[in-house]
DNA sequence: AACGTTGTCGTCAACGCTGACATTCACTCG
DNA sequence: CGAGTGAATGTCAGCGTTGACGACAACGTT
């Protein structure tokens, strides 16, 4: 029912090959017989089909796309990016949610891989390294988005800050006269949570203040979490006058937990947040925040996966963006 | 590189067409056969390449989908009921943004008709209804999600009681004594501002209420708008006490006017907002607004689609759900 | 003994396209 | 003037799979 090539060679009157040749303007074509052959195809409204060539060039012009959660403004503004960095270097994107757990995961690479996309991108990846270097092994190119792990040659990373932005939030804490500084961390399997977590001891003992992992709660960073866990923290150490979050759910939560106790923020108790979703300016009180560019993320990796496919055999190095603190009113 | 057919087939010695069969599990194969060619094909690791059999079924078992902003928390939901309920169905989908603009839009179109997409959801669709169904006339199926139109064989839609659910933020707003209500609306061009501003001016109408089109403002439904907007309505015409907003993006930036003028919402200024994203109920004060079950719109889609991919004859009806009001604080 | 029938399996072309390798023809050059 | 050159185009196989059809045993049936 479509048109195929073969229908515009018999209009044009030449053989499918030529039409070929003028479809992805290779070879040499002479002058009058590329009109005529471009005249059918406009004629008939000719579009080759991705599906035919791909299956004999193996390449797909589509690139996979693996978030935890779509719904999460963090991942929706990183998908924006990704995908318009794709759409620029001519990619369409297949998308899924893993949902943060492994089983999912596993089921959409496989159906990525199912389809022949020519990379893909995990944000983050919930496998251990071994799984996902077994997988690599046979789909590269992936890049992984904030998760560091060894070098490996056909997985490229994309990494932000972590551990630098973290000591701009205990930093900042500090500058306001804290000195007992909990924090809301996310579970320790989470990828990006130790950098985070990391960065956060380091400061605080770099201060010279007290750290205590009874100060260190790590939950499912969901902002009803967030709340709980807060409501726990400052209950059971009243003493804790400031809270640096993994995320700006936490953060929220947190804040809904002051508000529950009647601290008020920020004089009774400080948040500081990570990330600077949307939502954090538009909270009361809008809450300071270590900023990330999310959409910007989703642009790199696409820039060194298709790096990647470009030069198969380079070592690209870990792509790493900066982060800053946005200081608004929690802190 | 990848294992084929025939080298399951050579491994189990049988022909590939054996192979096939049992593959897709068809046909008549000897329990001692099919044993054989199973233990080959999980020897050897076997993945059947979609992309040759949809050369030949044509069907990828692919599903396209085109939002207008995948960062915006209405879409971001959305979509994600659409891909889990895609997942369900064993469609995989491809993502693409239109960024609410005609080109991108038809650009978005082209390119997933070229992957031979079997469906695909537009929510909304930007083009006008002839263009729109010049598309689907070659591109069947497609669902058409929050927009109206005159049914079309090949084209399904799925839709909310905008024009309900503008009314129960109208009731409410006069049960709390308010008379002079007006409304931020969006575009006349978008698709679904049509059924909310109807309802609104109906309602208003079947109160007895004064209905002034200076108090209907239409602008980009974003909040930066929605602050602008509203300051201006609010400041040209004080005599306003509530304001219904065409989303609740606008609703919170009616907010943060109110805020800036010193009029306390509700008492000064009521607010109803509408789609009861995530947000609404995050912001100081918590805003009422109008709810939609955006997941399940999503899950609806696909169903709809599904339906029409295994039936192409059948003629099925507008899928339209209830919204409901959620009273919080802000009216 | 000749004839369906049924179950099992294979052959072959085709899906729409591209890559490797002809082929043709005009033209140049020693 | 024959060989060599290069531009323009064509032929053919093959990418990995499926559908239409055919082959061939094994088994009753008359």
């Amino acid at each position: 029912m479509p048109v195929t090539m073969r229908d515009v060679a018999q209009k044009a009157d030449v053989s499918i090959k030529t039409v070929s040749r003028v479809v992805n303007d290779q070879g040499e074509v002479a002058n009058e017989t590329r009109e005529r052959v471009s005249a059918a195809i406009e004629e008939l409204g000719y579009r080759p089909s991705k599906l035919a060539r791909a299956l004999v060039t193996q390449r797909t012009d589509t690139l996979g796309l693996i978030v935890s959660d779509i719904t999460n403004p963090f991942f929706s503004e990183f998908s924006c990016g990704m995908l318009d960095a794709s759409q620029a270097q001519g990619y369409d994107v297949f998308l899924c949610n893993s949902g943060a757990r492994v089983k999912p995961e596993i089921r959409a690479l496989r159906s990525l891989a199912d389809h022949n996309v020519d990379g893909i991108i995990l944000f983050p990846s919930w496998l251990n390294e071994d799984k996902l270097r077994a997988f690599v092994e046979r789909h590269r190119p992936v890049v992984v988005v904030n998760r560091a792990f060894e070098e490996h040659p056909g997985m490229g990373q994309v990494l932000m800050d972590a551990r630098g932005g973290a000591k701009l939030a205990v930093d900042h804490l500090v500058s306001k006269g804290h000195t007992a500084i909990g924090m809301l961390a996310g579970y320790a399997t989470y990828p990006d949570v130790f950098q985070r977590v990391c960065g956060f001891r380091e400061t605080v003992v770099a201060h010279g203040l007290p750290l205590k992992d009874e100060w260190i709660i790590a939950v499912t960073p969901v902002i009803e979490q967030g709340r709980q866990a807060a409501l726990q923290l400052l209950t059971q150490h009243p003493q804790v006058t400031a809270v640096f979050a993994y995320n700006d759910l936490l953060a929220v939560g947190a804040i809904q937990a002051c508000r529950e106790l009647e601290r008020r923020v920020p004089d009774d108790c400080a948040i500081v947040g990570f990330d600077n979703v949307q939502l954090a300016a538009l909270i009361t009180p809008p809450l300071t925040t270590v900023h990330v560019d999310k959409y910007e993320l989703g642009w790199q990796a696409v820039t060194l996966l298709v790096r990647m496919l470009d030069d198969p055999e380079a070592e690209l190095p870990p792509v790493c963006l900066d982060v800053e603190l946005v200081i608004r009113e929690s802190a």
